[in-house]
DNA sequence: CGAATAATTGACTCCAGCACTCGGGTTTTC
DNA sequence: GAAAACCCGAGTGCTGGAGTCAATTATTCG
């Protein structure tokens, strides 16, 4: 269970064209530097955020980009599913039921379609806004607990 | 971002011995055949699973596999974390900083911290009786939402 | 104008790790 | 002692992520 690096970086370089716009558009050569992230690399994951509508860019010298829309508009989540090409952990999660056991739903279905949902209503709720003033991230595990079981016994 | 299918795998065999047992041992063999994996696979998994002491084997004919305790007693957090090599989704999760930027701890590393707890929160508080008897999953969105921000706008 | 700057595009390589298979064991029951 | 199961370590194929490269177009500035 893993994130890919492109949702990563992808994020962390919104984050830092956040954090250091002035008006001025932000080059891709600046963020490289600053997030030690190639700028090859930055290249392909900048052409899915402008296509997304995330990002604005600014050719020629001086040029660079700059976020579409104020950064308490954009959550995280859209900043990922734009990179990533599917934010699915399991084909059980939407409707689908292809990657499910002989054609039916199988007997987990609902858990995972329960833990997609459960992710997704985290990141559409976390602002760029939010991570770059380092709010409202403190109240992750928030979610009502569903009672003290699981003693956390047996050490290995 | 997506979960491996040993995880997935391993739920669903788990899920699959909860419901099938009349005290009883499972066999591999029945549970390759209604959960649809492959026997040898589920050898695999199963080593880790009884090495994490989630479940008891019993050899020779009319062996198998037991749960080791009682299901309402098995967060899902558990069975994913015996099969999977790693549980966090970023170098950022725990307290190393080795994942981030120069030394330093990246622009973006209380996001992800956080939203690996969410998630531990989530798959810790779930038993394996809960997603046998499909409860508690409902539940799912029921996060403090920060507000109604982000109003779903420009379409593609 | 022309040179420098930067985005834009697309194709291409490399490789770790997942998903599985295989072939042998060993233990237990009947 | 034969069959039914678990047990275990190697080995394999291959997808997709991670990153590179090269060539092009657009813009600004002197």
């Amino acid at each position: 269970m893993k994130m890919s690096t492109k949702g990563r970086y992808a994020v962390m370089a919104m984050i830092d064209i956040a954090t250091h716009s002035d008006g001025e558009p932000v080059s891709l050569a600046e963020i490289a530097e600053r997030q030690d992230i190639s700028q090859e690399y930055l290249e392909q994951l900048f052409g899915k955020l402008r296509k997304a509508k995330l990002v604005e860019s600014a050719r020629g010298p001086g040029g660079g980009y700059r976020l579409a829309c104020d950064k308490s508009m954009i959550p995280v989540a859209k900043i990922i599913a734009a990179v990533d090409e599917e934010l699915q952990f399991t084909r059980c999660d939407g409707d689908a039921v292809e990657g499910c056991v002989k054609g039916e739903r199988c007997n987990a279905h609902d858990l995972w379609s329960s833990l997609g949902r459960q992710m997704m209503a985290f990141l559409s709720s976390i602002t760029l806004e939010d991570v770059v003033e380092k709010r409202n991230l403190a109240l992750a595990a928030t979610i009502k607990q569903t009672k003290d079981r699981h003693p956390e016994g047996q050490p290995a």
